[in-house]
DNA sequence: AGCATCGCTATTGTATACAAAGCCTACCGG
DNA sequence: CCGGTAGGCTTTGTATACAATAGCGATGCT
């Protein structure tokens, strides 16, 4: 995407995920154009990605919101996050090159450190932790599946359910990782499935423990 | 969406499926405007809808081609849909009203009369079946799922599909959708899951036979 | 003759102006 | 005092003009 757009993207996202927009305010193309310093047009364009993405709706007739996502909401997501990401998984078993399979290596081993350390460094764990499930995602070579995760992997819930775990928490993700690693190294898509089923729901069971329903 | 907008949509839509544009041949905004008798502003608009749904690709430098769907593409799509939808299915099992429940019986009662006839009415089965899968989804109660479905569940599959069933095909169809409905009765999310997944995976197939690989 | 470079052209990205549609408010009537 | 309606104002939708960029071709040099 383009410069002026990407910006504008970006910058209404970051407004949404640290809470300065709060859920349910309304907002409106020319507001946000002067807050990014663009136009309104590559803010709509923004702003439909977002939509598709789910962080913002429609309502009654076309006017924009900050979507309030609800427990109910945040389960589903994980659960159909799980569902993909774990036939993503399954996909990569059976395709996966043995250079991808170095890179996850390499990628659980920057992880596994940044948590090892007396106080973990979430920030490193966070960024090893996207690329490695880019690298499965990428790996299983089915763009719409991408697509459709691209829209479901809120950083935000990832970033708040990792700052609730402990450093045995982090550990286990590493660990976990190292399974799947196991089992792309061994072809079995079952297994590779199976693994990453368990991951994501772990993490959704840590989030939901760490922030209760309100 | 409105008016120009939607237009440009169905409008680019219909060439893209129609076979007026063929894979992999390029697509320029101010040629689309001029087709759709509106200005570029609503098919840039409607191009990236139809890009986030795969109909349109976008290459090294933004642009736009008719996307090519080989036999890979479509295997997995429709695995996807089988997934998605089977979930779908078993959420609806145990959250559809007995107004849904009442709806489905009747839209599929439709369907069952469309492809009794000696000569069955394949627009109107096209027309129920769609209904039918909408109630579904609709009864799932997850807007993220509703919104990959959207992007999954392309007509002129469906349609081809459909062409290629013939009277016995059409009527087991109408079956399947007689045990989905048994199993919403019955509150089963894992028969619902089943029946759902089988009734998808059959399409897979009598379409397969009918396109083979090219 | 082949390749590289320069410049033109085709196409996309952004801004802005204008049109249409909704919502809110204020005023009038009951 | 309450309800409805009309008008203005806010907000979104569309068109168009202009800017930037990438692709393509032609020309000249080796």
């Amino acid at each position: 995407m383009s410069k002026a757009s990407e910006r504008a993207y970006a910058e209404i996202r970051g407004l949404i995920l640290s809470g300065d927009a709060l859920p349910g305010s309304p907002l409106t193309e020319e507001a946000l154009a002067d807050i990014c310093g663009v136009s309104r047009t590559p803010v709509r364009e923004a702003l439909r990605r977002l939509e598709s993405e789910l962080y913002v709706v429609r309502s009654d007739s076309q006017r924009l919101f900050v979507a309030d996502w609800n427990a109910q909401d945040l389960a589903e997501m994980f659960t159909l996050r799980a569902m993909l990401e774990a036939h993503a998984a399954a996909r990569a078993a059976t395709r996966i090159t043995p250079q991808g399979l170095e890179c996850l290596r390499a990628c659980n081993a920057s992880l596994a450190a940044a948590v090892a350390a007396e106080a973990p460094d979430v920030a490193s764990f966070l960024a090893e932790n996207r690329r490695f499930h880019d690298i499965v995602i990428t790996a299983a070579a089915s763009p719409r599946l991408a697509t459709m995760l691209a829209a479901l992997v809120e950083q935000p819930v990832v970033r708040r359910t990792a700052a609730r775990y402990d450093r045995a928490e982090l550990a286990r993700s590493a660990h976990e990782h190292g399974e799947l690693i196991q089992a792309f190294a061994a072809g079995d898509p079952q297994w590779a499935h199976a693994v990453m089923t368990g991951h994501i729901r772990r993490a959704f069971h840590a989030f939901s423990a760490a922030e209760p329903v309100k």
